[in-house]
DNA sequence: ATGTGACTTGTAGTCCGTT
DNA sequence: AAACGGACTACAAGTCACA
């Protein structure tokens, strides 16, 4: 499994937990809703600052955004 | 915590108990010595891909290298 | 409400070396 | 054995218009 599928699902699933669009979240965060569909969907590579970033956007350590999950 | 700094202390940690050297370890694993020095002190911004690659290079789940150990 | 292509600017990642 | 420097190429960060 490509990891950032891994962690693009995570985003994906953590953040729809919170019930916030992309929109909102991103605007909540200061994080680019394009920038985080993109993450979602695997296409981008991001750093490790922005993983942190979006860890604490999300309220949960970092690790578990590279959990794998099974669908 | 600077997230990287975690990273880098973890990389640290996990490459040393193999016993080899930064450029021994990066040689076996295709990482440059020059990257991983800088990981390992901490500033480096390595991608997902990067942070894979070494999970798997040390053979630990990537979740272990963002683990908070204290000194 | 999200996906996607295209774009500029900055830096990730590599390679040569010296301390 | 590891830190650090310089120079380089590839690609991430961040944004936009449009579907």
């Amino acid at each position: 499994m490509d990891v950032r599928k891994t962690f693009g699902h995570n985003v994906r699933r953590l953040r729809e937990k919170t019930g916030m669009a992309q929109e909102k979240f991103g605007l909540e965060h200061n994080i680019d809703r394009t920038y985080l569909s993109g993450i979602e969907r695997g296409v981008r590579n991001p750093t490790i600052i922005v993983v942190k970033k979006i860890a604490d956007a999300l309220e949960v350590p970092v690790a578990v955004l590279f959990e794998d999950v099974p669908d």
